[in-house]
RNA sequence: GGCGAAGUGGCCGAGUGGUUAGGCAGAGGUCUGCAAAACCUUGUACAGCGGUUCGAAUCCGCUCUUCGCCUCCA
């Protein structure tokens, strides 16, 4: 089966073959580090997350670039204000280095609960400065690039198809919409800066052919991404607001240098809503992750998140966020019986899931679809389970390798089973699972001598305590409670 | 003003020119000592107005509304 992703350039599904067999190289915009991470990270970087993980579950050997951006990302436009790692230092009255290594431990620490796999490599801004030089000499050389008082601008008039990502190619119809007065420095106002020189007290400087200074933000990316993929990457994913003016200034910094396709599929995730208006930080509606994993267990974010798809705005609310956690206990409640079943006949076919599974995540990565699928699945084996016949052994096995596959490897949503039953090997598991046979076996003498009293008190107890019990036909099972 | 996205049943959220998305919530039922879970049944949705078509919620046009980008933001 062929994959299919929609390019952002060109907007329209195309069939993926990467450049070179085998190997798939992606890029994805990384964070800038000088704040906490919140829910619009989470959607982004969980979105990309499976897409790497269904690239490799499709064979392919990928290489995960994902950088670290710890300078040059100014509070204004993108050649004006204050350094947003520098102003945080002030804030927080600390140097630079502090915050950033302050944050990206933060940001990894919130990425690794939500079990976002992290990237083979992470390249930080600041560690890259030669490259970054090396490439705006390149640029000078090929005429791309002039120097002004120490400050260096890509001229935009040196590369036609700029623009050509987020169809703004027509520079002077843009003119009319820049509110900041043009700077004499320029020659042309959609110029954009490549080096900065330090102004009186910046924090934040590195020598430099031109003056001692600082990189400008979007070089970055095209310096990180071709030295570690080389000079045409298979994929660069990032968030919607990036594509204007950031992806499309990669894109003319990088093909003015090389002459070749810097990308080849552009892949945009959409923008997080909170009651309908985008998270932003002036609005100060941002949802904090370490908050919101005080409400609710990471991995109900991410599943939340992946109900939705990466292209569709995703709108967070807590009565949303709690309908999914239901549904996340769901399925988990349909694995957990699935694996305790015993002495089964039934023959269950798994196979017709596994297809429209993998036809759903092949489709631009339509994750809603792919767990509808597990919904559905949930629901035919609750029913064969429901019956006389039960599932056989080896039914079960291909049924619980498959979920374990989509939920676990590749989802990422059903990992909790093995935890929430207290058999994971460790022996605090294995000793609650002694604990709980005994406490079982005392509830079921109970029942049987017609004392619902007694079973009744354990079965309220054990729930104060957060494990719940459900009485079946093949005895009690217990589960620790989920979600919330 | 320019560029772009979108309006789906009580809520969230996919998809499609004619056939059930899915989840949550709700209603009825089965099972159960009770409960929980599970299963069965149940919702006749696609902003409005035109047009194309044998047939459109799905294509086209217009209108209304919302959202994003054009300043920093995943």
């Amino acid at each position: 089966m062929s994959l299919f992703i929609y390019n952002s350039l060109g907007r329209a599904k195309e069939q993926f073959e990467p450049l070179h067999p085998g190997i798939v190289s992606i890029y994805v915009c990384g964070p800038t580090v000088y704040g906490h991470a919140h829910l619009g990270h989470a959607k982004s970087y969980v979105s990309f997350d499976v897409v790497v993980r269904w690239l490799r579950h499709k064979g392919y050997h990928v290489k995960y670039v994902q950088n670290i951006t710890d300078v040059g990302h100014l509070t204004d436009d993108a050649d004006e204000g204050e350094d947003k790692i520098s102003k945080q230092a002030r804030l927080e009255k600390t140097d630079p280095m502090e915050i950033s290594q302050f944050y990206t431990r933060s940001f990894y620490e919130d990425m690794d609960k939500l079990d976002v796999l992290r990237p083979n490599i992470a390249p930080a801004a600041t560690a890259h400065i030669p490259e970054q030089i090396a490439l705006i000499e390149r640029l000078i050389t090929t005429g791309h690039a002039y120097e002004v008082n120490g400050n260096v601008y890509f001229s935009v008039e040196s590369f036609p198809g700029y623009g050509k990502l987020s169809g703004r190619t027509d520079q002077e119809a843009l003119q009319s919409g820049i509110r900041v007065g043009v700077r004499s420095d320029k020659r042309h106002p959609s110029d954009f800066a490549l080096w900065k020189k330090a102004e009186e007290g910046h924090l934040m400087q590195w020598n430099s052919p031109w003056s001692i200074g600082y990189p400008g933000w979007h070089l970055e990316c095209s310096a990180m991404s071709m030295k570690y993929l080389g000079e045409t990457l298979d994929i660069h994913g990032g968030g919607l607001e990036n594509k204007f003016p950031h992806h499309d200034c990669e894109i003319a910094q990088s093909e003015a240098v090389t002459g070749k396709p810097y990308v080849r599929f552009w892949m945009h995730n959409n923008m997080v809503t909170v009651n309908g208006i985008k998270m932003g930080k002036s609005l100060k509606n941002f949802v904090n992750l370490k908050d919101l994993f005080n409400i609710f267990d990471p991995i109900v974010i991410r599943f939340f998140i992946l109900q939705s798809h990466y292209r569709s705005p995703l709108d967070f609310s807590e009565v949303a966020i709690k309908a999914s956690s239901t549904g996340l206990e769901k399925l988990l409640e349909t694995q957990r019986r699935l694996r305790e079943q015993k002495n089964g006949t039934g023959l269950f076919e798994v196979e017709p899931f596994l297809k429209r599974f993998n036809e759903a995540m092949d489709d631009d990565f339509n994750t809603p679809v792919a767990i509808a699928v597990l919904f559905d699945l949930s629901k035919a084996i609750n029913s064969a389970l429901d019956g006389n016949e039960g599932i056989a052994e080896e039914s079960i096995q291909k049924t619980d390798a498959f979920l374990h596959t989509a939920g676990a490897d590749i989802l990422g949503i059903l990992t909790h089973t093995e935890q929430s039953m207290g058999r994971n090997n460790r022996e605090s598991g294995k000793t609650i699972d002694g604990i709980m046979d005994i406490l079982l076996e005392l509830r079921a003498e109970a029942r049987k001598n017609k004392n619902f009293a007694l079973s009744d008190t354990i079965r309220e107890r054990l729930l104060a305590v957060g494990i719940e019990i459900k009485d079946t036909k093949d005895g009690a099972s217990w589960s620790k409670e989920q979600g919330t």
